[in-house]
DNA sequence: AAACTGACGTAGAGCGTTTTCCAGAAATGG
DNA sequence: CCATTTCTGGAAAACGCTCTACGTCAGTTT
């Protein structure tokens, strides 16, 4: 029979006396440290392995100043994250970075308001509870960035920042080809009153996207027939698509902030008795999974999310000097064109 | 102009010589323990607020031995995850436990090769990274538990492990009162065939849906027309439903794994040219938000994920002593319906 | 033969808390 | 008025590592 129930923690000295070495010679050997002979090592290794022992982070981040942890905080209300599919494949490549550095994630859920998720980072920072941070949507006026360099926390911010903005970020080099494509594909297909559904304004991605998508427009001669902005919530989507086909100078085309608020207004457009894309073109953006799956097929702007979260991580890995690894190249978004855009139903055939 | 760069971090020190008192005295305000005045306790937590000062996550983690961290390690391919929206909601829920009690959530994901898996378990054990973890998608079989077990690593299974397994668990009372009310429905309106599409049957709630559904059909005399097991992907429910319509016998209703496949699943019957729910009727699992949106809106069955995740933490806290709230009950998942299912083809108009 | 290299290790001082006694002062009781 | 309690707060030993100096020892140089 073993002792009745706690059986003391075994720690480096077990290990370090199990191989006849020293604490430090244990310690060399797990952090990679020369000047151990490979002999020693495997023994040391082989101990440590027997004992099932690994270095206890907290002693090791006390030790060393560096939690290998990372963090991520998030502010949006659950309501709307569920609806937010690729936050996942965004960790995912996030994560995929961290484990090769041995490096965990810690993630924040914060609700909308600005003053829990200020008071998140500050206690993040003070317990020194993370690294270093991952920014997720950059908005306009973003207060997080003074926040951050006020508390010293390393941050890298993932996707395009407003020009100016005073933070590290990760992002694709050309970020708004996928727009720019279709409006022009949108144009060639003959459509002349195209619609933009954009999300709240202070999202600085919504800002870019529109600027581009206007400005190729432009370019063509074409300005928006109309243009709406919501809170980023499939009713208002719905909600908006109706009401823009209302009356008879309506969009032959949509284009929508993103998917979920896309398939939201296909289903409201279906409902009402319009086919798509017969009656009107819907395109959104972000191409999730069940784009491909509904009917029809839904034509959007493709990101390589799981790229964007794994180069982020890398770069703030590189901003605290744990990897030697270069940030990735980030592909530029490109339109994906399926069933859900056609030729304008006025338009001219082409041939 | 201040010292050049690293001006030294502040320290419990700096806050018991600026209130004039014992590191201990500090230690004890923050940490609820009595034995301090009021105007004392005050003074310390004015001076900590003055310098930004909280506890150090590393130095308390390493003198408690408790790291105030719970994790999560989830197997699923990034792939999938996308597509499994309600995770976030999930985690929602965990989040909104864990705050209260200064938690934080540490997430880890990896593959599906179940070594990745073990491995990762091993690692957070053996280097402390986390007090326990919260075991997503009992499996049947579940190698997961012995290992937690071996590691002395507590943990609390979300959702309904399979009976007898060995593991703390937190799920509704009534687990399948959702299944088998869709089962009675659809019997209420006639259809006498009845298909189910499954996901993998290593999957405990798979397991247990369908025999609650089969039981309740059996109950009602009736037994199933048609069973199919696919890999919880879109793509083998598309084939899986466009196959069960081939044929003289084809179902009136289809039940389907849940409502990422059963969206899938109405696309491709749409797209074959079958009308949902006039030729048959379709009844998902989850509500996944998007489930509202399509045309025609889905029926589904509900389950309150967010309370899951919530409960699950307070559980897992409580075993590890770290909270007084009691676990709260959780709703029975119910049906919901919607549009995407109605009355049998061939069935008389029930009055 | 003395001095110098490298290669391989070790000693030991932190890292910033928590926590277990313990002590002194003030309040209480008989 | 002395003996007890009750309050407050302090001293100091962990907690389990990392990391900077330093040794030691064999082999090389001069």
């Amino acid at each position: 029979m073993e002792a009745p129930n706690d059986k003391p923690r075994v720690t480096i000295n077990d290990v370090a006396a199990g191989a006849g070495v020293s604490r430090s010679a244990v310690s060399k050997v797990f952090n990679g440290r020369s000047g151990i002979s490979p002999e020693t090592t495997e023994r040391i290794r082989a101990v440590a392995r027997d004992l099932g022992w690994a270095p206890s982070s907290s002693a090791a981040a006390l030790a060393s100043a560096s939690t290998r942890t990372i963090g991520m905080v998030t502010n949006r209300e659950p309501d709307l994250l569920v609806v937010d599919p690729h936050f996942a494949v965004l960790i995912a490549g996030v994560e995929e970075a961290l484990v090769a550095q041995d490096f965990g994630l810690q993630l924040y859920m914060v609700g909308e308001e600005a003053a829990a998720e200020e008071a998140t980072y500050r206690r993040i920072a003070q317990q020194r509870r993370v690294d270093g941070v991952l920014l997720t949507e950059s908005r306009v006026d973003d207060r997080r960035y003074a926040l951050l360099s006020e508390l010293r926390l390393p941050a890298v911010q993932m996707g395009r920042p407003l020009e100016g903005a005073k933070v590290e970020a990760v992002h694709p080099a050309v970020g708004d080809s996928g727009a720019m494509e279709a409006a022009r594909y949108l144009y060639d297909n003959g459509h002349r009153r195209i619609a933009y559904v954009a999300g709240p304004d202070d999202r600085v991605h919504t800002h870019y996207r529109r600027r581009a998508f206007v400005g190729e427009l432009a370019r063509l001669g074409l300005g928006l027939s109309h243009s709406v902005t919501t809170r980023f919530r499939e009713e208002d989507a719905a909600a908006a698509v109706l009401d823009l086909m209302r009356g008879d100078a309506r969009p032959t085309a949509i284009m929508i902030a993103n998917d979920s608020m896309a398939i939201a207004a296909i289903g409201a457009l279906q409902r009402a008795g319009w086919r798509v894309p017969d009656d009107v073109s819907i395109i959104g953006h972000d191409d999730l999974p069940f784009g491909r799956w509904i009917h029809p097929r839904l034509t959007t702007i493709e990101q390589d999310l799981f790229q964007l979260g794994r180069a982020s991580a890398i770069r703030l890995l590189q901003i605290l000097g744990r990897t030697d690894q270069s940030v990735p190249a980030l592909r530029s978004p490109a339109l994906i064109v399926r069933e859900s855009s056609g030729p304008a139903p006025d338009a001219t055939p082409v041939v």
